[in-house]
DNA sequence: ACTCAGTATTGATAAGGGTCAACCTTTACC
DNA sequence: GGTAAAGGTTGACCCTTATCAATACTGAGT
């Protein structure tokens, strides 16, 4: 937690050492007093291996996380074993937020590729957001955006079918992808076609029927987990009318 | 604003004069001055007839609002014209959460019967929130419930079948009135089963099918909104194994 | 390089729920 | 109080997606 002093508060973004946090999830309207007084509250970061968990539902809540490289998914499960993908989370995406609630988390998050994360623990942030008021804004900010982003999935499940959720599915990757500075039409699936199902309210054979029918239509291209999105306008043609549907 | 002298602190609770919301959604553990302080930021209530709009979708977001009487739905709709009903809140429910994200609305919310609402200018809240560590936390725990519930709404989205849907939905609606005082088994619905359906994901013709069907297996009594529920634990057993499955 | 388990594709068939339509009931409004 | 509009029920039929099944591919570990 060093070379703050060194360097202009607009380059910050880019220079933090710890954690990628601040640059993709934090509000920028921080003096560097408060920057170090974030810098005491995050703690290092930590690894995590594909498959593994974060947390799992039912324990005990003590810290968001965001993700600093890798991707993870998060899902509520029921007594027969039924599993309902929540959401798929890359990095500067935060998990956690449904454990505020009761003191306990409400669903598992695992790491569906090696992974790292922050950890930040709640209520020294909570603290903390008292004396800085644009972090505590941008804590509302964020779990008003994760609402929002549910009611979109809920439009999604509710209204949509098979092939507009897949089209919204991959269109709403390739967008978060890009804003993360990846190719927006060319991409790796992280997870498999039985997850993607899950949080599609689908069945894996569903998914992978509608991928070959897009590619049959020459809208992507499908190698297994990668996927090029060819014709994006036809893809967004598909779901036009039920839009709204873009989650994160 | 004035008796709050005259009153014990634990009995604020029935003695508030103008605004139920304290009752229901705001947090024990403010002394009087804090209470006072709370008073000079919630606004009057305000009415509205049945269909109003209390906000409007794209409106730009100032307070949230909480139900003192009545009954709301909150939906977003796609362009097309299809809507998709996110929530139904009664008394003590709040509404407007998904606005601080962006500071627009992102939903619709409409009065299904004549009801009263107390404004919480949002701006004041945060600040005050600053000065009521209590308060604070009691707001990050709205939120994050808010969640949850979604999250449990997109589990019944994607994996429940109609039946387990509509009998976690009376089961749902059973537990938030009895919670409030009314009777449990024996409820008039506020909502059309147009608006059950598009809340479930279902088609209104289905709503009314299923609603028939446990009719004849005697499980409710339906008189048109009139619903009485005869055998609570079938209805349960339907959807053990997908529980979690209640929001709120 | 081989094997086994997990993952994906594709086809055939079935079921659940959507759609269309007719009819009935209640509510709201003139 | 009568009439129109909205809401609700029920039936027949069809479409989408689930289910079951056979096969193939991939990749991790030996």
């Amino acid at each position: 937690m060093s070379e703050h002093n060194h360097i202009p508060l607009h380059s910050l973004k880019v220079s933090c050492s710890s954690c990628s946090l601040r640059e993709l999830c934090l509000p920028v309207g921080l003096n560097r007093e408060e920057m170090s007084q974030l810098d005491t509250v995050i703690r290092q970061s930590r690894r995590l291996k594909r498959g593994e968990y974060l947390f799992h539902s039912g324990e005990s809540f003590k810290s968001l996380f965001a993700v600093r490289t890798g991707f993870f998914k998060t899902c509520v499960a029921s007594q027969d074993g039924r599993e309902q993908v929540t959401g798929f989370q890359m990095s500067g995406e935060l998990m956690g937020l449904d454990g505020i609630s009761t003191g306990n988390h409400s669903c598992d998050a695992i790491a569906l590729e090696d992974s790292e994360v922050c950890e930040l623990p709640f209520g020294r942030m909570e603290t903390l957001s008292r004396d800085i008021p644009s972090l505590q804004h941008h804590f509302y900010r964020l779990m008003s955006r994760e609402i929002v982003r549910d009611q979109n999935v809920m439009l999604l499940l509710g209204n949509m079918k098979a092939e507009e959720r897949i089209a919204a599915f991959l269109l709403n990757l390739s967008q978060r992808l890009s804003t993360r500075g990846f190719a927006a039409n060319d991409f790796i699936l992280r997870m498999s076609r039985e997850e993607i199902g899950s949080f599609l309210g689908l069945k894996l054979e569903t998914v992978s029927r509608t991928l070959s029918k897009f590619q049959q239509q020459g809208w992507i291209a499908v190698d297994h987990k990668h996927i090029q999105l060819v014709k994006v306008d036809d893809l967004k043609n598909l779901i036009s009318g039920c839009s709204h549907a873009n989650g994160h």
